[in-house]
DNA sequence: ATACATTGTGCACACGATTACACAAACGGT
DNA sequence: ACCGTTTGTGTAATCGTGTGCACAATGTAT
């Protein structure tokens, strides 16, 4: 029956129960190699009568291609990530590569996750979180030769990144929301300082200036709903703003409960609210997010059209530039 | 210089560096082998120095263990799966297991996924996506005899199970909002039919049998927002219901935000609105849902021991219950 | 001083597949 | 009939570690 379990058999025995050599077994398994369709038929019967299939370790060690992608991300957890790695999943599973999570906010020491990591071998590695430094990265990851996509640049061969832009969708945002009359903006960021927070803090920041405007308060939370709202309170209450522009989508929702909830302040009149990201929940109609947002699907096709380059062995570092466009909701 | 890919150094060549055998360089990487602690100590240090790290994937050959977790899941992308999901990759990263996630929902044929899993040797399994037959995961994982923890229990010497009882708290739920007046329910399923959901349906229909009600009506979604709404919306119209248990929060939220838009219904007053799995998002402010909740920490902190009992060969399946509480908001 | 237990290290094989090379058989062209 | 090419298969080495066994060196007890 099929409950019990046997020990997987392996090719040699295969090999002896086919009547041929193990080396047999593995051609009929190869899509092109030399060997007679008769025997291949033979094998395959024989193969899946017996439950056989080719053991991806002992294959990866021999061929040096262990088909597995590091996936570094901040949280599964945030949805305002999760969108894109499940994207990501789903492509890398159509081409028969299996993703390997690292979580970083989970774990106290990134680096010597991204350590375990790079023993497996993997092929490629896919960095979104932005809790660890490129540089830290590549000095790990370095020896297996995989590409390092991510927003961070970085120049070196085995980094390929993908660049967004959101100056002119920040520039489309603010102008609307200074005619409407807000005057004083605080900006909420995710991460204490991180790269892509400040290029994307900056592309606001210009659109201010512009105007002859600055921010007049800054505050961190943790890309989170709880730290959205805590900040948001502060924000409101303290500092007197009377906009807010967020580091994520959900930090955004969290800051504009707590402005309706705290504060009896609403949306867009008394204050207005700027997500980034522009995940499917923002265009939810309980939520109606305002939000600069990014193509999750031409981003992530970016990504894997990285991830092919390289599997093509096309030299150097690649960089694709995609740009960000405003959603409006009745946020802001 | 770090930016140099050099090619990964083997065991054999640091033996040459620091002047042994290759054995004994294994040996200084296993805690508790016979070795000289001065040799060891030199060892470690020509290691780090080229950055020489055991090829985890020659090691799993040689061990018969790979230490890698196959996940399989609906989606990574849903708020519903995705706290569970975080909560178990921060306790296996904790234990140096690492997660392969296999999305079921995104790929067509989950069977070859599985199996492109089993070839990895995964250690143990963890299935909770309601998308595939307990018995088609045992069929192809059960040559690694590893332990398949799911909300199906099975009859499988190798397939333990974490069984949920939300009874009691259904009845509760039941309860308040037949005392609230609303008298026409029904039920919005999140897939097809899968073993989870019926059990989950079971307990707010007998909640309702012993009140001398049941379901007017039916629908199935596929666990997202937007098909809460859809289905909602036709629930509302044609059925004329006025209250709607749902089979996650997610597909709640949809289903509260057709409601509101679409026919201008509120909740509770108008239509009473329940959801189930208790997500963090389900207490966010704007959404307030009154959910059959499960402690997410308990189910890991089960799954884990289920592994964890399984490391340590302890024979047999085994089962763990969990109860589910009633969470009240403001939508029941 | 002798017998014996302990410690540290090397040799060689195993893990399960892939693949370069060798070789026999079959085949086609002149 | 002969030679060259193609086809199909087996042999053996390889990928990078872990580990049982052997053996030398050191320590301990009488």
């Amino acid at each position: 029956m099929s409950g019990m379990s046997r020990r997987r058999i392996t090719s040699k025995e295969l090999a002896k129960l086919a009547g041929v050599s193990s080396a047999t077994i593995s051609r009929a398994f190869s899509p092109d190699s030399r060997i007679g369709s008769a025997t291949r038929d033979r094998i395959l019967a024989v193969a899946r009568e017996h439950g056989y299939q080719p053991n991806a370790i002992a294959r990866s060690l021999n061929n040096q291609r262990s088909r597995l992608v590091a996936l570094v991300v901040n949280a599964i957890g945030n949805p305002c990530e999760a969108e894109e790695q499940q994207l990501l999943v789903h492509r890398l599973q159509a081409r028969q590569l299996l993703p390997i999570i690292l979580c970083c906010a989970d774990h106290s020491d990134r680096l010597q996750l991204m350590r375990l990591a790079s023993t497996y071998q993997v092929d490629h590695v896919v960095v979104f979180s932005d809790m660890v430094s490129m540089q830290d990265a590549v000095d790990i990851f370095h020896t297996t030769k995989p590409i390092i996509v991510s927003f961070e640049p970085l120049d070196n061969e085995n980094v390929s990144s993908i660049r967004i832009d959101g100056a002119e969708a920040a520039d489309e945002i603010i102008g609307k929301i200074v005619r409407d009359g807000k005057k004083r903006f605080a900006y909420l960021s995710g991460t204490n300082s991180s790269w892509i927070d400040k290029l994307r803090r900056k592309w606001f920041a210009d659109a201010l200036t512009k105007r002859g405007l600055a921010f007049e308060a800054q505050a961190f939370g943790d890309y989170s709903y709880d730290s959205g709202f805590k900040e948001a309170v502060l924000l409101l209450h303290r500092d007197k703003v009377d906009a807010i522009i967020c580091g994520n989508d959900v930090m955004a929702i969290g800051a504009r409960d707590a402005a309706r909830r705290v504060l009896g302040k609403n949306t867009p009149d008394d204050i207005a609210i700027v997500g980034q990201d522009g995940i499917a929940m923002a265009a939810w109609d309980c939520n109606d997010l305002t939000t600069l947002s990014l193509d999750h699907v031409a981003f992530i096709d970016a990504v894997v059209e990285l991830i092919e380059r390289h599997d093509a062995e096309i030299e150097g570092p690649h960089s694709i530039t995609l740009t960000c466009t405003a959603r409006w909701g009745s946020t802001a």
